[in-house]
DNA sequence: ACGTTAGTATTAAAGCTTTAGTATATCGGA
DNA sequence: TCCGATATACTAAAGCTTTAATACTAACGT
C-alpha cells in the first residue's frame, strides 16, 4: 500500500468521484466548486489513477472513473499523518484542540460522547 | 491575521523554535531530525519570518529566532483545515474516524473520556 | 592589522502540484 | 462521406516548497 496521501486539488476531485461513484471528466468538472478547464481535470483524474486511487471502464470513447480506495481509508490515512506531526501521536491532545477551537453544539457534543463512551 | 498553515519542513522547524524558546540557525540545525545545509535552515527560517511567524533579535552578528506565533495556535488552525476538507466540519465523524484506526491505549482512551464527559 | 572563520543575503536549481494548451482520434449528424 | 464536436494523450508553463551554492560581511584570535 502506498502514501494515501491527496493534495487538494486530487483530495475534492476525489471526493466527487466518492460521491457520484461513477464519474466522468465533464461529472466531476460539472460537480467542483471552481471551474476549471476540461483537460486540467482529466489531467488530475489521470494522475490519481496512475497513483491507484482510481481505476476506469469505457464507455464508448469516454472514460468513466470509479474508485480503488474507500473515502475512510484516506481519512484514516491523512489524518494519522496530521496527528503524527502536529500532535506527536497524542489523540488525546488532537481532541482536546479540537475542542479548545469549536464551538460545537450540544447535539454534537451528546453524540460525541455517546461515540466515546461506547468505543470498546 | 494570515493563512498560519505550514508546510512540511516549516512546521518542523518551528517545533524547534517552539520547544527550544529562542534558536539560532544552528540550534535548529542541531535539533532537527534530517540533517540539512546550514543555508537551507538559515533559509527557512527567513521565510518563516517573512510570513510571520517568527522575529529575530540579533546577539553579535548572529540572529536569536524566536515565535510570534504559538504551537497551539498553528495547530488549531491545521486542524481546523483537515476537519473542513476531509470531514465537511463534523467533528463527530472526525472523530470516529480517529477511534477507529484503533491505535488507542486503554489509558489514552481513558483520558479521552475524560476530556470529553468533563468539556462544559 | 590581518587572515580565518562563522555568520547572513542573495540567487537559483530541483522537485512537486496545479493548470491548461495543443495534438490526435473518433463519434455522429447532415 | 465529410465535417464539426467531443474525447483522450501529450506536453509544458506557472507557481510553490525544499534545498543548497555562492557571495558578501563582520568578528575574533594571534
Amino acid at each position: 500500500m502506498q502514501s494515501q496521501k491527496l493534495h487538494r486539488l486530487e483530495l475534492e476531485v476525489m471526493k466527487v468521484v466518492w460521491r457520484l461513484g461513477r464519474a466522468t471528466v465533464n461529472d466531476v468538472r460539472d460537480t467542483l466548486k471552481q471551474s476549471l478547464a476540461y483537460t486540467s481535470v482529466a489531467t488530475t483524474l489521470s494522475h490519481l489513477e496512475k497513483k491507484g486511487f482510481l481505476t476506469h471502464d469505457v464507455d464508448g470513447r469516454t472514460y468513466v472513473y470509479r474508485p480503488l480506495i474507500q473515502e475512510n481509508e484516506v481519512s484514516q490515512s491523512m489524518l494519522g499523518d496530521l496527528l503524527e506531526r502536529l500532535f506527536d501521536g497524542s489523540v488525546e491532545r488532537l481532541v482536546n484542540t479540537l475542542l479548545e477551537t469549536r464551538e460545537i453544539s450540544p447535539e454534537e457534543l451528546e453524540r460525541l460522547r455517546e461515540s466515546i463512551v461506547t468505543y470498546r
